[in-house]
DNA sequence: AATAGGATTTCCT
DNA sequence: GGAAATCCTATTC
């Protein structure tokens, strides 16, 4: 995937990276299929970070697209966005859940648990099983260790609202493979 | 300097 | 279905 892929609108993005692999290399090589995403937006985007401007923490929001946004949520959770970019406005894809292709065993070991199903079916669960901390933020998903490689698609793919934020708003921003056990919540 | 709350997950009943 | 876990950030006094 290269940099223009990311230099759009992050719905379009958002929409697209549905069926593409996440892949992140370090001493085994681990690989899931995105089938969940969600895009955030800014000043027009109540439930995003960057609703009121440009903080320490949503810096990476208003940087380069192609870049990673990882947060920590609940105190617990890391969570992976990819930084996208229409105009320069802050914008991001949270990637929400991948169905596991290739590193299960370090995966399962990440993880703690056994269950296909259960290792990469939320943002904060993905994140545990491909070893992603803050450690990764603003790193380029380019040309590091973590990168996206671009898949052919033949599912159907569903919009819904996003999930967990208050002041979601109507807008439908989220989207997923229909019918995928992997994806956080059909 | 202090505090409120979260782009979640897990465990318990 | 409900609440705890847990800590960093942003906001307020």
């Amino acid at each position: 995937m290269n940099h223009d892929f990311f230099a759009r609108d992050a719905k379009a993005v958002a929409k697209e990276l549905i069926g593409c692999e996440l892949i992140h290399k370090e001493s085994t090589k681990l690989i899931g299929r995105i089938v969940e995403t969600e895009a955030y937006y800014g000043s027009d985007d109540r439930a995003s970070h960057a609703f009121s401007g440009m903080t320490d923490r949503n810096k990476p929001m208003f940087k380069k697209p192609g870049k990673a946004y990882v947060y920590i949520s609940y105190g617990i959770h890391n969570i992976l966005n990819v930084v996208t970019g229409l105009n320069g406005n802050p914008s991001a894809v949270l990637l929400r859940a991948v169905k596991p292709l290739k590193g299960l065993e370090r995966m399962k070991e990440n993880r703690r648990i056994n269950e296909k199903k259960e290792l990469c079916s939320g943002p904060g669960k993905l994140t545990e099983a491909f070893g992603i901390t803050k450690d990764h933020n603003r790193i380029d998903l380019i040309d590091s260790n973590l990168w996206i490689e671009e898949r052919e698609f033949k599912g159907k793919i569903v919009r819904d609202k996003r999930i967990g934020v208050s002041n979601g708003g109507k807008m439908e921003l989220r989207f997923y493979e229909e019918g995928n056990s992997h994806v956080s919540r059909l």
